[in-house]
DNA sequence: TAGTACAGTGAACGTATGTTCACTGAAAGC
DNA sequence: GCTTTCAGTGAACATACGTTCACTGTACTA
């Protein structure tokens, strides 16, 4: 009966100022929702009285932190961005592997995808279907991810030759197919390893005739 | 009150055999899929009740022609998957552009896009949600059209140097790259001219790299 | 021509949904 | 210390849903 200072839902929730409490709940909301997600149900036919039920919390309780799912929808398109932030500086971090750097990047950002398994089912889902709202969100963080890219490329000093504009195409084209590979690594049965070589293998050659392009690209 | 030799619903419905008749209400449930998902409501939020009242059938007449709605979601594959063999023969019959042979193709797929946006907003949209069966059957069909465009190819002679399998891996990532430039396509406000351009612009300079990669790779 | 098969009906059911409302109790502000 | 604020509650609502059932009337079959 120690610490009873919570509101009313205390599991091992050592609360702390209002907001600070506030925030935490919102937190439980959007991991509620990415929980129901990967268990396989897909965003846009999650229910709002789902996402409190899974998150402990009254239906009601919702709209004291989302106006409707598609808000919430949002706040896990946010996150997604903060999620493929993380890969790139991951990438950085660990620097050009010496010899096969675009197989190497490939299996960094394999093992980025199954461990962060939910926020790469939404993304991979919602990018084509659900709201529009949400769509153009996904969009917006795309070309972000992809400015990035292309600034570091620019900082390594790979393919120096090519335009601003140029680079960011290219590194579009490379993210739509990250994602796309991720929508299938996603699927992959568990623990068929072949399987999964074949699909690695084939992203990365898919990843080198884009770079092989890239090199022989000329401004017109 | 002449021919009314249709069961219950007779408008416009010329009736004839029995079969034919059957056939034909089940190309309306598949017609009113489509046509709510034009609405854009997106598949997966499609209900039985909404698809058989835009039917004009009663919720029940729904069981006499599928099992629930994702057998449903796989005739509305295989549809895509028509519709997209459909592009590849009329390509084939207009033949190769003289001079930009690539934006003349892209021309071809905007049109064809544009005109069974419905078709092409399903197979956007559950390519990477949805079920979990349609997605993989999305998939087949995905892998067909490029084997097939692979076939293209070859009997054009372009990249004659590429193994089979490699051309394939390449198709695929041809394949991918015009579906998500079609999902890009289809969220364009009506009636914004620039945006489009820019739009095919960076679609065609993105097949422009692929094939330039394509053009490069050596056989290792 | 009598009998069967079966596409489509309409009513009924149980269940789940989104949203509202007045409420409670603890933290924050004075 | 008294008052205000507000995150979370629980009950209630209207609505929509998927699925079942016995039924009807027509096209086929023998």
């Amino acid at each position: 009966m120690t610490a009873k200072r919570t509101p009313t839902r205390a599991d091992g929730d050592v609360a702390g100022t209002r907001v600070e409490q506030k925030e935490r709940t919102r937190q439980r909301l959007i991991d509620a929702a990415l929980a129901l997600i990967g268990g396989g149900s897909g965003f846009t036919s999650l229910s709002l009285r789902e996402i409190t039920r899974q998150a402990g919390l009254a239906p009601a309780a919702f709209y004291r932190h989302f106006r409707d799912l598609d808000e919430l929808g949002l706040a896990l398109v946010e996150m997604g961005g903060v999620t493929l932030r993380r890969l790139l500086r991951e990438a950085r971090r660990d620097g050009i592997p010496p010899t096969d750097m675009l197989r190497g990047s490939v299996q960094i950002y394999r093992r980025f995808v199954a461990d962060r398994s939910e926020v790469f089912r939404f993304i991979a889902g919602e990018r084509g279907g659900g709201s529009r709202a949400i769509r153009n969100a996904i969009r917006t963080e795309e070309s972000h991810f992809a400015s990035e890219m292309a600034q570091d490329f620019r900082a390594l000093g790979t393919l120096p030759e090519l335009s601003s504009a140029t680079l960011q195409m290219i590194c579009g084209l490379v993210v739509t197919t990250m994602l796309n590979a991720a929508s299938d690594i996603l699927d992959l049965p568990a623990g068929q390893t072949q399987q999964e070589r074949e699909l690695i293998e084939n992203f990365v050659r898919q990843l080198r005739v884009i770079f092989l392009g890239a090199a022989r690209w000329r401004e017109s």
